[in-house]
DNA sequence: GTCTATATCAAGATAGAC
DNA sequence: GTCTATCTTGATATAGAC
């Protein structure tokens, strides 16, 4: 059965499905050109090299999961559940697509050597998603003098919950966990400033 | 010149030194080789295969990284100093020895596919450890009752600061930022048991 | 235990037809 | 754009001498 999906698709489905779990370099393309049904030269015409194709897989990520976490934060009534409805975004998110083995972002940075990859530009990317959207949620939350800095950690916590995702801790625990850290710094940048 | 240090040594240095900055798939065993100065069959005699050799630069690291902390630890003078001594301990540790990119545990697991290998184990030890002690440490401070649950959410945190070095940031701003973090914690979980 | 040289193999990428 | 078949490379590991 030829699924209906185009070559390139598929590609990314695999790739996404595969590279994420099992890692990049762990995966061979062999492995994806099989899962995706598709022929060597289709992925090189599409993508050029494995690399090209792992890039856009994690721009089509960062693209879903950016939708995802918009939607969790528009299903939150209050600006302080605004800001912490990257967690609930996560593990919804997790459960929606094949869950990576942890953030296919911070994975494949960690893979890759060299800094000025397009890979780790995906990395940036994602950082900067993050920090960029926490300090503007922190606003309403703390007023700008303190978003910056509530931010920061809200990030530092959003990492650790990927990490000790790695680490074994089932999802669900994990951003419990950090859901829990995360009130008590909101706790203490309100009293801050207030 | 040959170096005064063993094949062993020499190697197990090259691999540390190579391996967790570059990555352990992105560090051909030849590079290894060459900057030991050993010949091909002396690794292969020491450790088996490449695998071997990694476990046991982690397991040499785990060691170290332990006798760090444990320093660190009695450094600090107070109950609660202790309980934080973690992350200054962990910059102290990061500028002693070549700094991997980030947290070699956490590093060879994420490229390491399968749940059971010797390099998942390695990884284990390490989430054991600070696990472990953590809770150790947290008991003169809030007590037993609480201690389980504060020692998770500080691991949690430095799991974060070591994503965030992933991520770009400098060691000393990121344990900064955990070691703020840290403090509330440690404050929340007092005013529950007080 | 250590060396030089080499076998073996897998993986990324391409050639050329359709 | 897509296929089948293949090329090329580079990496792990081993053979056999010292």
């Amino acid at each position: 059965m030829t699924s209906q999906l185009s070559a390139r698709d598929r590609l990314l489905d695999a790739a996404e499905d595969l590279a994420f779990t099992q890692g990049v370099a762990a995966t061979p393309v062999d492995v994806i050109l099989k899962q995706a049904n598709v022929a060597p030269a289709t992925l090189y015409a599409h993508f050029g090299n494995k690399e090209g194709l792992i890039v856009q897989a994690l721009q089509r990520r960062l693209g879903r999961w950016d939708e995802a976490w918009r939607l969790a934060i528009n299903k939150a009534s209050t600006p302080r559940e605004r800001l912490v409805a990257l967690l609930p975004g996560l593990q919804n998110y997790r459960e929606s697509v094949t869950p990576a083995r942890w953030c296919p972002f911070l994975g494949v940075a960690a893979e890759s050597p060299h800094p000025g990859d397009a890979l780790q530009e995906a990395l940036a990317s994602d950082t900067q998603l993050l920090s960029t959207r926490l300090r503007e949620l922190a606003i309403p939350v703390v007023g700008a003098t303190g978003a910056g800095a509530l931010a920061e950690e809200l990030l530092l916590i959003y990492t650790g919950v990927l990490g000790m995702i790695l680490r074994g801790v089932a999802t669900g625990d994990a951003v419990a966990l950090g859901l829990k850290t995360s009130q008590l710094a909101i706790d203490a940048a309100l009293n801050e400033s207030g």
